[in-house]
DNA sequence: TGCACCATTGAACCACTGGTCAATGTGAAG
DNA sequence: CTTCACATTGACCAGTGGTTCAATGGTGCA
């Protein structure tokens, strides 16, 4: 029966939440037209309806998951650490939390970076969601080298913040591939020796 | 024509090695039964008569994969250097220049790590895989842990092999998505402040 | 109230995929 | 040379997925 009218974003946002279900729990490739639309409780015709094709389907499931995540957040309990060092390392600590807090979504973020490989739209909303990322760390990788000048000599903020970013990734995948055996705190621990000596940090 | 026999080896071997290049260029998702068998000049029934399902196929793949890819390699040049910090570093560097030389490799390994979240076969085999790699890290983590005990107080061998894997993979995941931006000497210096000054090192 | 627009439906279309299998020719053994 | 096991072929089948579209009936406006 035809009908139940809705608006144009609240459909399209019923039929994003749909698709952001399936792909997060079985994977892009699961991701179909219909399966989607059953999920959603709607006819296949009406997701193709709204958003034209399944690629521009998947296209806005991206967008959606880059505005939905909160990219990183530098709050005032972080900005308020005296020691630049330790700000980043608390940083590094939450990030890391977040992202075994949230394996569904990195999962499909790692879906998405595969498929970008020969998606050429997709790999670029992906280098810029990168960039984003690493331009957030940049400020406080700035202090850290500002504080410690003789330690890190010729190393350049950006440098520094794509190293965090690339650790940080690099807990993503050991975390999804194998998450008993992550853990956070020893993880931490040798962060800590590698970046020399710390006060205790909690949270 | 029917005809043209080769042995069970060599015909699995010709059918692998089309496998990959499709696999490695194209995505996994892009690997059909026909597609490998028309790359390997091979008629679409012989693949499926040699391999039994497409499924294992590509877990064949996987394992051809794994055993070609020289895991790591520790060379004498890199025993020979006294400093354990530094003996780690050139290894850090060695495997970074890995990823970046070999991309497509990379890329396909990423297709599986994607993959094995929903297929527990493949999971197995990429955590097995994980396990070696970070296992050939560790006796020079160890060495590094009894260089500077006070340094690296807490850490363990396995956290320490743990993080370096760690910030491989994320070396890998970053040079993937932004190869242009990916400036190994940048990151190398900043991984050299972040692990204390050491003496410059060449290869 | 009636009308016209359009969101909505679901069946149908078509391309393609994994898998099966009877037919076929090749190579080696006798 | 004959024979026979079997690697090899390609047509075929059933299933699936993206996409199309004629039909339908709410919904808001006149």
């Amino acid at each position: 029966m035809p009908g139940q009218k809705a608006s144009e974003a609240a459909r399209r946002m019923q039929i994003l939440k749909a698709a952001y279900e399936l792909a997060s729990r079985k994977g892009l490739d699961a991701l179909t037209v219909r399966l989607v639309a059953k999920r959603a409780k709607l006819s296949p015709g009406l997701v193709l309806f709204h958003f034209g094709t399944k690629d521009q389907l998947i296209t806005a499931l991206l967008d959606y998951l880059i505005e939905t995540t909160s990219v990183l957040h530098v709050t005032e309990d972080i900005t308020g650490i005296p020691a630049p060092l330790d700000r980043l390392l608390v940083l590094l600590r939450r990030e890391m939390n977040r992202m075994v807090s949230e394996p569904r979504l990195i999962r499909l973020f790692f879906d998405f970076w595969a498929k970008g490989f020969t998606h050429a739209l997709i790999r670029t909303k992906m280098q810029a969601e990168l960039d984003r990322y690493r331009e957030a760390f940049r400020p406080i990788a700035h202090e850290v080298l500002q504080a410690e000048p003789e330690r890190f000599s010729g190393v350049t903020p950006e440098g520094l913040s794509a190293v965090a970013v690339s650790f940080i990734k690099g807990c993503a995948v050991q975390s999804m591939i194998d998450p008993e055996n992550f853990d956070i705190e020893e993880y931490l621990a040798a962060t800590n020796g590698l970046l020399g000596q710390l006060n205790a940090q909690t949270a």
